[in-house]
DNA sequence: ATCTCTGTTCACAA
DNA sequence: GTTGTGAACAGAGA
């Protein structure tokens, strides 16, 4: 489930237990998810702990809690956080529980491609969370810093360079995909084949679906308006929502993920895409139907 | 039974 | 060094 939106969205449910502290703490330590990380020094440290503080970047979460302890959360593909009523018994997939006076904290993912990590740090947050890439939505998201990677990547798919988390941080499948459709540029386009113009573009787009999804998916699961990509990948039967387009989406496996895109909307850039490329998902019907010009 | 999946990482090939 | 591919991780849901 979760990209940056959905990230922020379970790290704000856990906000419920920001200021209360954690009574007694319950893991399934041999689970996966705690891979890398000391557990044994993790539920001593946080019993009688404060949980003080929550932050995001890209799929990353922290959770700030007294004596310099952090949690470090990572979703994968299946984590989510939930708050339980207090005395919560933990089921399969709840792997770490905070108990608090008037609720639980609980971490739960079948999966287990998720990740929870723990520092104490108490001078600040420690040091991978300081080594992250620069947020899409702060000011180190420059167009330098843009270009400079799509460059770098040059002859590397724009999806798979969009799916890069030290470049565009919380970007994922569908997010990639909705900037792709926004740019009018096909998937598999060369990232050394924009000019200056473009990608500035793909700052700009980037950022505007990471602001957009934050405040309707990230505020109360909320969809996203149905003029959205977001609303029509999945669908069967599903047509580009461009008001005067409606061709028909393409799914199709491109830089390893399936990923949709409108094949009018966002023809490949002449002498760029090798047609064979990319294979069928499970596709509708399409219709060739090139439109000239391109973002 | 078979196939899919909003993620990451690793080994290996080109 | 870069890029693509496939597998692995592990479970639920269609």
């Amino acid at each position: 489930m979760p990209e940056l939106a959905e990230v922020d969205y379970f790290r704000r449910r856990w906000d419920a237990g920001v200021g209360a502290g954690v009574v007694a703490v319950h893991l399934h330590s041999a689970a996966r998810v705690f891979r890398g990380c000391d557990v044994a020094a993790l539920a001593p440290r946080l019993r009688g702990a404060v949980l003080e503080k929550s932050l995001a970047h890209g799929k990353q979460m922290l959770f700030g809690l007294s004596g310099g302890a952090w949690l470090g959360v990572h979703l994968g593909m299946t984590g989510e956080l939930r708050v339980e009523a207090a005395g919560h018994r933990a089921a399969r997939h709840d792997h770490l529980v905070l108990h608090q006076a008037g609720r639980a904290l609980v971490f739960a993912d079948s999966r287990m491609f998720g990740r929870v990590r723990f520092d104490l740090s108490p001078e600040g947050p420690p040091a991978w969370w300081r080594d992250l890439p620069p947020g899409i939505l702060t000011p180190g998201f420059s167009e330098g810093w843009v270009a400079g990677h799509l460059g770098r990547r040059a002859r590397a798919p724009l999806k798979a360079v969009l799916l890069d988390q030290s470049i565009f941080p919380g970007v994922g499948n569908w997010m990639a995909d909705e900037i792709l459709w926004r740019l009018g540029l096909h998937p598999l386009t060369p990232a050394g084949a924009l000019d200056a113009e473009a990608q500035s573009a793909v700052r700009q787009h980037t950022r505007w679906v990471a602001r957009r999804a934050l405040a309707t998916i990230g505020v109360d699961w909320r969809d996203p308006p149905a003029a959205w990509l977001y609303r029509h990948r999945w669908a069967s039967g599903n047509r580009c929502p461009r008001p005067p387009c409606r061709t028909f989406l393409v799914r199709e496996e491109a830089a390893g993920r399936t990923t949709c895109w409108c094949p009018a909307c966002q023809p490949p850039l002449p002498g760029t895409t090798r047609s064979s490329a990319a294979k069928p998902v499970r596709t509708g019907h399409r219709r060739e139907k090139p439109r000239a010009g391109q973002a």
